[in-house]
DNA sequence: GAGTTTTTGAGGTGCGTACCTCAGAAAACA
DNA sequence: TGTTTTCTGAGGTACGCACCTCAAAAACTC
């Protein structure tokens, strides 16, 4: 017998095709002896809805809001050119993304930005935020209103978010550590920098770095966090102070953006060749840094497979299919110049 | 205007619906004018078929052969595992795979299996197997028989196969050429092992290898390649007698399956901490081999976005709809320690 | 057992496409 | 001009499902 059909569950359980529909549609006015009935025959064919017909016949639109920082980002760029690309036809049908910008470090402003989002407009939402009261707050109350949720890159663990779409943040820096730690066997110290560390990911990565660097390679001092808070002169700034007054200076690991500003630094300073800096996600800047051999390696979340996922996942949760998890599992790249895409 | 269907083509160009679906089809008995005519203004309204709703009308029945190697290699096992998944309801729908298996190193007998395959019962193949002439003439016979043709993981650029899922094996190479260089500070030797070298992946491996090892670590001498033509008692003698005779050897790079023999012999001869180890492909004992300190890293392929991506491409093939690049090019993952997934 | 409420059945329509038939129009040929 | 051949149109059915209506049956109530 061939994919069992809602005619084949009607015929076996003695009902009519309405009762069929009205049990698996969950629609009022069955009896629970009936609804059971019904039930057990579809568990015993087999019966999976035939999704893409259903699609069909609801004449089904997805309707989505990603959610990302604004500014400078180049990763938040190479993102959201990737949802676009994989929200465009005709990869993908019946789905409408919305883009919306959010500030970066304002969390009042995000909210603002959050109310501005009709809940009745929208399925699901896909946000990148960094993990405040009142943007978590914002965010349960859409979940409320019955959007599905997913929270892309930076988790927000205590919300009410379906699923997170992104990498484990405390790995990603035990693994930027073992590289630093086996990269650069010269002892000295090394300098942590990023835009900010009040986004989850950032707190964290620096916990796994620190970590895998006391575990393992006690020959390295690491230097506390230097944040440039989304400035570009002042990450310039920083750099170039740390290469003149430090001469045991041996590694830079940089966990945010803003690596054109360091890459620039080095090479001013000339200690390009002595230094091992590694740094997060592959944007233009990175694999020319990777290319031309200032920067050791990348540590890398695929922004297709990100996008990919998020657009999968809100499209299951609203199904309410099951979801094929380890399809969703974005994995942490480890990037150098032999194996750059 | 939302999505154009066939029924805005026909009303636009001033046809009937029965010539659009000859048009949209390349179904005969359309004048060549008319045929033009429709054409504009499907390009004009951005007409793109639904797939869904066309694969639903035509009662699509995919029907794939996948041909993998036999044997005991692990890859092949996680790989046959990530195939079947991925082509099981509910995550594929309309599709019927059939996992066919070939001898490894048997050109002939590969030939006959693949005669035995009736290509009116499918409509794709995909195939891993090693690069003969023999090999490549029977995949050429299928592909012109009707079907779609992919290559898995080893490719035959020479063969008439529609498109190559998998890795480059040279950059593959070239990767764990610079791992073992930056991770193994200490002169010596560097002992490379294969189960055969008869397949192209393996070659062009051993080609990115020697590059990128004598561009930049000249420290390390490089032996010859030593095969263990898929016996274990002979992997695991190869490398005893290695670590025995060799004081100087401070890594081995292996590059295909055997890797249990290895990690077993190692152990055995008390070598572990002195050899740094890179081996290919994430399974059950490589990751043990991470785990516990003994493999430094393992260049992978991820054989799920292996299995669907050679689903979706074969898919798409079939549909003659255009391809999503992007997503199929399958990534050169660094493993270590700590991203282990 | 009459009246009320709750369940169920039968049937239809539509989603966007594929594929079929048959008649009639247009073009090409003699 | 008539005849053949080549196009084209109108219409239908089907795919698997969602969602609707209306009437009939069954299950309750008092």
């Amino acid at each position: 017998m061939n994919k069992p059909t809602v005619h084949d569950i009607a015929k076996e359980a003695g009902v009519s095709l309405a009762t069929v529909d009205r049990v698996l549609n969950a629609r009022p006015g069955v009896r629970e002896a009936t609804i059971a009935k019904v039930q057990a025959v579809v568990d015993r064919l087999g019966y999976v809805r035939d999704t893409s017909a259903a699609n069909l016949a609801r004449q089904r639109q997805y309707r989505f809001a990603f959610a990302l920082p604004e500014g400078p980002s180049q990763f938040v760029g190479t993102l959201r050119a990737a949802i676009k690309e994989a929200s465009s036809p005709p990869v993908a049908d019946r789905l409408a993304v919305n883009l919306v910008t959010i500030p970066s470090h304002d969390p009042h402003g995000i909210v603002q930005r959050l109310r501005g989002l009709n809940p009745a407009r929208y399925d699901g939402l896909a946000i990148m935020a960094p993990e405040t009261p009142q943007v978590r707050d914002a965010v349960d109350r859409l979940k409320e209103s019955g959007l599905a949720v997913v929270t892309l890159v930076s988790d927000l663990p205590n919300s009410m978010r379906d699923y997170f779409v992104g990498i484990n943040s405390i790995a990603a820096g035990r693994t930027a550590g073992l590289l630093m730690g086996r990269f650069n066997g010269r002892a000295g110290e090394v300098l942590v920098v990023t835009n900010s560390l009040r986004s989850r990911d950032s707190l964290e990565r620096r916990l796994g770095f620190d970590a895998a660097m006391s575990e393992e390679f006690r020959h390295l001092t690491v230097l506390p966090t230097i944040e440039s808070y989304d400035d570009p002169r002042r990450m310039e700034a920083v750099v170039c102070d740390a290469t003149a007054d430090r001469p045991n200076l041996t590694g830079i690991y940089s966990m945010g953006s803003g690596n054109t500003q360091i890459v620039k630094a080095v090479q001013h300073s000339g200690a390009a060749g002595r230094l091992c800096i590694i740094a997060h996600e592959l944007t233009p800047t990175t694999k020319a840094g990777l290319r031309s051999g200032e920067l050791a390696a990348v540590i890398n979340q695929n922004v297709g497979h990100l996008a990919r996922s998020a657009l999968r996942v809100l499209r299951t949760l609203c199904d309410k299919a099951p979801m094929f998890e380890a399809q969703e599992r974005v994995r942490i790249e480890i990037v150098v110049r032999e194996n750059l895409p």
